[in-house]
DNA sequence: TAATTAACAGAACAATATGTTTGGTAACAA
DNA sequence: TTGTTACCAAACATATTGTTCTGTTAATTA
């Protein structure tokens, strides 16, 4: 009985998802995204705790996806191996984000974006480190832990900033973008 | 009749703020900070609102006052007038910070912080955006508002990133670190 | 196919939160 | 003093939350 179990869980996903898209997250009720997802009180309370719990859960599934890959990517081709590497890590996230298969984009779009962000950055400030920790010393005397989260946070607000110009721009071309900011650091 | 509206209104905000130190947003009630600024419920409702509505008009109040002392620096000294300047406005903005006049150090490390990085970083947009358009044209080619959105966005994650780490840092030496990160862009 | 089990639905529930209304009190200005 | 304005307390309808109960559906197992 597992199936089952996802289908909801995927519907309640889907629901909540949906109705980010249109108001905040403060203003949603648990009886809207039971009505949305078409399931009981009852099974949703079986689920999830709660809605910030959902939320939680929600975040996890999305993040944990796309980092995941990266991880690999990460790991086979370095963070930024030779400066003009045509797929460095950022660029894979890019096409990844671009690709739309999970709904990221949507939620971070959404009114309430700010509260995907910080799980954003927390899974990118652990991809970075990990490249970090195996890579060579940096050349500047910044401590390290500022660069981390100076390259994830600059990489998100990137993001962010892509998203709302509506994205005109190809990976690649942001890739470029954020090579030439790292620079100075890398 | 303003002294008295003026003191309800810095007993919610003052109230408010408390209460944001110990728990989440979400999970603060209109009662609780009813009772913490010790004003009757119909008082409440005729200056705010919403909840909601007392978070931004907080938000403005207190950004207004620290940007509106940058702009007025940045009129007179210039962005980075020249890269080594002892005054920069990022020091200015800084040293503003630690002083903590303000309780903005409160909220911007408080556990709903997400809510105010949004308001701290549209403000430095603007402050931003406005040296720039007075200023020499950048010596890359890349999109103006997104240099403007990377500068904004890596000042705020530079602070938080402070704040966290316990302030350690004197403002000197952090816009010693942002200049460092800057230099490939301006 | 029949029996078992686990997830589901629906409805009702107490408890809590919201935002409004009413009537009355205290401060302040003319 | 008189009028205005901000304030408070209490009660209010309404809405949301999270739980409990009883019964139903769907998948697994025999």
């Amino acid at each position: 009985m597992d199936r089952k179990q996802k289908k909801t869980r995927a519907a309640i996903f889907a629901a909540f998802s949906s109705l980010l898209a249109k108001k905040s997250y403060n203003r949603i009720t648990v009886q809207e995204i039971i009505d949305a997802a078409d399931v009981g009180r009852t099974t949703f309370y079986a689920h999830f705790e709660t809605k910030d719990d959902l939320l939680k859960e929600l975040c996890e599934e999305l993040f944990g996806h796309i980092i995941g890959s990266a991880m690999d990517c990460a790991h086979t081709h370095g963070l930024y191996s030779d400066a003009s590497s045509p797929d460095s890590v950022f660029c894979h996230l890019l096409q990844h984000l671009q690709k739309n298969g999970s709904n990221i984009l949507g939620l971070l779009s959404c009114e309430s974006n700010d509260i995907f962000l910080r799980y954003f950055k927390n899974s990118l400030n652990d991809l970075i480190q990990n490249q970090f920790l195996q890579g060579k010393p940096p050349k500047l005397d910044l401590p390290p832990d500022f660069l981390i989260n100076h390259i994830s946070g600059s990489f998100v607000e990137m993001v962010l900033w892509w998203i709302k110009g509506g994205m005109k721009q190809t990976p690649e071309e942001l890739d470029r973008y954020f090579s030439v900011v790292l620079s100075s650091v890398l």
